[in-house]
DNA sequence: CTTGAACGGAACGGTTCGTTCCGTTAGAGT
DNA sequence: ACTCTAACGGAACGAACCGTTCCGTTCAAG
């Protein structure tokens, strides 16, 4: 047996169980985003792997949850992080709203709590991120770019409305979400310049009268 | 037996059907905003009456689903055509938006859209609405008080994002609700005069946090 | 050629939910 | 006062779904 920190030149069988990991998490983020009540079996067939390989390395649906969860919220105190670091106030801000869309940070922790039993690690995180959140948005009202009568608890319930808009394929709600970003970014705005323009289609009345047919 | 018009004070056990009739479709209306999949026994325990109460009116859930419906859809038109009669175009739009949220058009509309099978009268209700919606969009922009490069396939789903808030008991979200639909105002307005300041209150840590709890 | 880790997917048991069925009740008619 | 029956409450039924387990198969390593 090689080295178990041998190289990315994995050969074979173990190349393949490796690839599954990642295929599996990938495929577990993508259809939990999207619905978080998927079952586990869709999961499965979203990575091309059967239920057992699943069920191999997660011994059971909530621990697959809690673990995507804790990616979330890292990703999420990651953006925060990053925006911190911005120092234009106002840019700072921006950057953190779209990051924490653009990442699925809502619909990939919040969305799913409730759906298995927070560890302290979940706790900690999210108090960790929601810290960086509160001191960015103070810094941009201090700045008066924010409208000073938001608050802290405003933000999760702008990112729960954005993470409501589910209309076709992935890559569709991504392309609305930077759109109804932009919109909530000038609703949040002090007024003071205009905002700029915004970004990607409008829906379609066909995408939304798509939502009319029975179920499939 | 009485004449099918008589007045409204009708004696023991008529009118308790009749109690019971708005009795159901008010159960139904409350239940189903607050969760679109919610079981029939839930609409009837919240009615206080029995399950059979319920099928003797409607003879499946998808009836009753149509029926709520048909009722939102009217809802809708009704705020759309009132909100077209005032003068003011920015007042007119406020007005509308206020009356779509506050009326819960959209969860009483697309939210159970793709549940039953819909009639011509929905699609007739749906597009006259939309005709409503359209020229009340309109005429805001024209008048340059709502900003030119949103679309009237773009109010849905601002509907649909506030829709979304979903905290703690209604009255508690219709508060919610009416808090944000003030601060979507503000990102659809031209820039121009300041909007008015946030009502209600922001949540408190407590009730989001309370989001975290595995389910009951 | 042998072996066993990893796998695919059928099968199982539990739960949920829409709908039906039946015994009960209380007002209406005489 | 006594039926009669429309309306009712809720248990029971059957179907569908889902998380998890089990078993036979595969294929690279030795």
């Amino acid at each position: 047996m090689p080295h178990e920190s041998a190289g990315p030149p994995l050969s074979g069988r173990r190349a393949q169980a490796a690839r599954n990991d990642t295929a599996i998490l990938t495929a577990a983020r993508e259809v939990f985003v999207a619905d978080p009540d998927a079952p586990v079996a869709a999961v499965a067939q979203a990575a091309g792997v059967g239920i057992s390989a699943l069920y191999r390395r997660y011994p059971s649906k909530e621990e697959l949850l809690a673990t995507l969860c804790l990616e979330g919220l890292r990703g999420f105190v990651e953006v925060a992080r990053s925006a911190l670091e911005v120092d234009d106030p106002w840019t700072s801000f921006e950057t953190f709203l779209r990051g924490v869309v653009a990442a699925d940070v809502h619909s990939l922790s919040v969305h799913l709590a409730g759906r298995f039993t927070p560890t302290p690690e979940h706790a900690a995180l999210a108090d960790e991120a929601g810290v960086h959140a509160e001191r960015i948005l103070r810094r941009a009202q201090d700045a008066g770019v924010v409208r000073a009568d938001v608050v802290d608890t405003d933000l999760p319930m702008v990112y729960e409305q954005l993470a409501a808009i589910r209309l076709g394929d992935p890559e569709r709600v991504a392309a609305l979400r930077r759109r109804y970003v932009e919109l909530h970014l000038a609703g949040l705005r002090a007024a003071s310049e205009p905002p700029g323009p915004l970004p990607e289609r409008a829906p379609t009345h066909a995408e939304l009268g798509a939502r009319w047919v029975p179920r499939t």
